[in-house]
DNA sequence: TCTTGAAGCTCTAGTGGCTGGAGATTGTAT
DNA sequence: ATACAATCTCCAGCCACTAGAGCTTCAAGA
């Protein structure tokens, strides 16, 4: 198995080659071996790992709950409820941006129309920045 | 009309201190003067522009759109289509991320409730995380 | 007026999660 | 043998702040 170079990987795994190595650093991954020149060599089980790491991060998990998971995902024996409660705090926070991002789309849709295309002086956009009370709902 | 420190502003725009000076120092906005010993000193149209930042900010545009929007504000016989044009830019990057968060509180859901409380091994937490396949809609 | 303590000042560094570039080296195809 | 792509390390920068060290100034009470 002579393994695959830096480039293969991110292309696998839709990454970046700095991101690969940043992640290197960070500890979350390393290469199974380097060439005699230092070129990083990776196997299949480097891109099952990687592409663990941007599958969560595409979810919006963070570096550190990721390390968690990652964590769990070696060692299958721990109970799961770990992994559970990371899942069910992130889908907490996510469903608040969701509300706010609600929220804000209502505001930015009522700015938008609002606008009649006139002159700054009267425009909806900038007078809805110019004070909080114009909005109407909080955010 | 002596002004207020830039605590009072603060406290008045619901900024910290420190968010203050960093708007000075990136040219967002400036004191009206300075005390005797070097202490900011700010009037009312700095509470309202800063308030306008914040706001906007809230509204998750960025510092450049904002110092786009602030120029327009500051000239209110300009055409109000400029301002028109990036709270439209903004609105659709909004709905983006909506669309994205959607799909994803619906993946960690089903993640979550998958999940047997049993031992890593068998958690679906992990292996959605694993591989994309496992996901219902694409993210 | 003096004192004290809060609030201000500048400057530097750190956050998260990458991203980009310089300049040197290595790998590979012809 | 050579050309050129890919990789290497190291360093700096991005955004929008945030925190802290170590100092000075201000405002209110005695």
């Amino acid at each position: 198995m002579p393994g695959m170079a830096i480039g293969k990987l991110a292309v696998i795994a839709a990454t970046k080659v700095q991101t690969i190595r940043y992640y290197e650093e960070i500890g979350l991954i390393r290469p199974f071996a380097r060439s005699e020149g230092g070129h990083r060599q990776y196997g299949p089980e480097d891109a099952r790992r990687l592409k663990f790491i941007r599958h969560a991060r595409e979810l919006g998990f963070g570096i550190e709950e990721i390390r968690e998971l990652l964590q769990l995902s070696d060692n299958p024996d721990t109970s799961c409820s770990a992994a559970d409660i990371i899942a069910r705090s992130h889908l907490e926070q996510v469903e608040l941006r969701l509300k706010k991002l609600q929220a804000l789309r209502k505001e930015l849709k009522r700015m938008v129309e609002e606008c009649g295309h006139g002159r700054v002086s009267h425009c909806r956009v900038i007078e809805v920045l110019s004070d909080h009370k114009h909005c109407g709902s909080e955010h």
